[in-house]
DNA sequence: TTGAATGCAAAAAATTTGCATATTG
DNA sequence: CAATATGCAAATTTTTTGCATTCAA
């Protein structure tokens, strides 16, 4: 675990879901000096198969990664305001257990992000 | 509709779920003459206001097409083949409940990329 | 004919790679 | 000391934009 590691990690942390691009920003903005863009990339990678980051693909163009941790939620992505919340997993306990039964599927809902609409979106034309 | 955006439709619904590269190349290849991948992109983002595409994000790097008609359904993507396959959203129903009562959150499960191993490679090590 | 679509080329973004140097364990 | 990580720069890859030309209603 290297500095420039931990840094990656911190604005991972204080980010909470956080691209590529959002770490670099993040991570030049911290008060230390910028680091490479290919040591974000390497740095997130390297996390994730530590299992200390997890990533799901909350929009169109990057993955977004979080806490290992949260890979215990359920990502639900409001496509009116964008924010990211998380439900537990064991909501999708039936969901996991028919797809199951249907297709033989194993499904990982942890990597999964669902859109939709949040309450404060829904109840509001 | 023009002639290229029908190509793209075509091709789309050739190749089932196609990335904007993948409708680039399949319809470099079917005969005709390319396309400006500018003209691919903006007669996707058309075909997609038009609801005769809907797209959702099954890899990392890219969105991925398919006839409108299929978001009546469930993606299944298989992290280890990639095979992606569909199912019944209703399979999903007694998910987009929960969700909805715990947190009001008003979910598009057809917009969902569902991550996991398929009936094949999850019986196998 | 009037607005929209295309093709082209260039620009912008996002990600990856090679390699010399520096750092970790 | 040996292995790994970093920084930098350049190369790729993917997507977007501007604009002159062509096409469709």
């Amino acid at each position: 675990m290297t500095p420039q590691r931990q840094r990656v990690l911190e604005a991972v942390v204080t980010l909470g879901h956080a691209t590529p691009e959002d770490v670099v920003a993040r991570v030049g903005a911290d008060g230390g000096p910028a680091l490479a863009p290919s040591t974000v990339y390497r740095a997130l990678e390297a996390l994730e198969s530590l299992d200390v980051l997890g990533h799901t693909h909350l929009d169109h163009h990057a993955p977004s990664y979080h806490l290992a941790d949260h890979a215990d939620h359920i990502h639900l992505v409001c496509r009116s305001c964008g924010r990211v919340e998380q439900c537990d997993r064991d909501l999708a306990d039936g969901f996991t257990g028919n797809v199951l039964s249907a297709r033989g599927f194993v499904a990982d809902v942890t990597h999964m992000a669902v859109h939709g609409l949040c309450a404060t979106c829904a109840n509001r034309p």
